[in-house]
DNA sequence: CAAACTACCTGACTGC
DNA sequence: TGCAGTCAGGTAGTTT
């Protein structure tokens, strides 16, 4: 489940790979990966090819490469989406949505491969998207961003009687953020996930803050190892999930610091994992008396 | 107007 | 063996 750091390593490898190669041709295998693009996926093949990549840039778990005219081609990867960078020839992947091929001015034709499972994710040509689509305005920038405003957060996370989770896995007001990231950067802060932000203190949120930074920041670096080897690591995948994780998907195991059985609620229509000693669940706040 | 809910999707897995 | 049901979860759109 791509979530920051495995976005962010797609988009080193997009970096490293596919910059200022003109698109010689585009192939749509499946309508609904191009569904936001509303002009259709003919007019988006139409649109990109015979242009150019020049950058690729992140927000939160949207990535885009810019087009050299001050377009670009804006993706997001939704529950399984891939990038993948492959020589021609190589056998077409089960779930091969969309096909970018690249001439290099020298060296060999290359590939840019859409490949999207359950087709959550989807690429769009962002009209002035350059810098920053206009699809993606309402995104707030991530923790990892240098202009992430700290002190803004914690107002923003004080003034709401929602729980602290929720407010992470909201990408307006903080990106990048998934439900993994979030029970694991909770787990580290000792908070939990309900608490509402209104009663939680500066140095709880603080605490929430990094880390989730500091759990985003190990999984990049074991998910950014190489992707300099052709069939490049560009995938959506890091290595993160199954070593490092110290409360998601642990239901019953032992919490990392205390011995406690993690345990695992239902949420949003999903789970949150957590330490019932670490991270004591909030007192149910009782209604105001009529 | 913010918060809460639902549709969208496919495949792995579970239980009968 | 087969098949229905459940789960995974990010986002946008709808409802409350």
């Amino acid at each position: 489940m791509p979530e920051l750091p495995e976005v962010e390593v797609v988009r080193l490898g997009l970096e490293a790979h596919v910059l200022g190669h003109p698109i010689s041709s585009v192939e749509v295998l499946h309508p609904r990966p191009v569904r936001r693009h509303l002009a259709g996926a003919a007019d988006f093949a139409a649109r990109l090819t015979g242009r150019t990549f020049t950058a690729a840039r992140r927000r939160g778990k949207y990535l885009w490469l810019a087009l050299d005219d001050g377009d670009a081609l804006l993706g997001h990867l939704g529950m399984s989406g891939q990038m993948l960078v492959q020589r021609p020839g190589v056998p077409d992947e089960r779930h091969l949505r969309v096909r970018l091929s690249l001439t290099p001015q020298d060296g060999p034709e290359l590939e840019l491969r859409f490949v999207d499972q359950r087709m959550f994710g989807g690429l769009a040509l962002s009209d002035g998207g350059a810098v920053l689509p206009p699809e993606i305005a309402h995104i707030a920038r991530d923790p990892l961003d240098e202009d992430f405003d700290d002190s803004a957060f914690v107002r923003r996370v004080r003034h709401s009687d929602s729980g602290i989770k929720r407010m992470l896995l909201n990408q307006g007001i903080v990106s990048g953020v998934g439900n993994i990231y979030a029970d694991e950067g909770l787990w580290l802060a000792r908070v939990h996930g309900e608490r509402p932000g209104s009663r939680l203190s500066r140095a709880d949120i603080e605490r929430v803050l990094s880390g989730c930074r500091q759990v985003m920041l190990e999984a990049l670096a074991q998910g950014g190892t190489s992707f300099d080897a052709l069939y490049v690591n560009v995938n959506g995948q890091s290595g993160y999930f199954d070593r490092s994780l110290k409360a998601y998907g642990r239901e019953s195991e032992p919490c990392p610091r205390c011995g406690t059985p993690i345990r695992r609620i239902a949420f949003m229509n999903r789970s949150s994992y957590f330490c019932p000693v670490c991270q004591p669940v909030p007192r149910v706040r009782r209604k105001p008396a009529a």
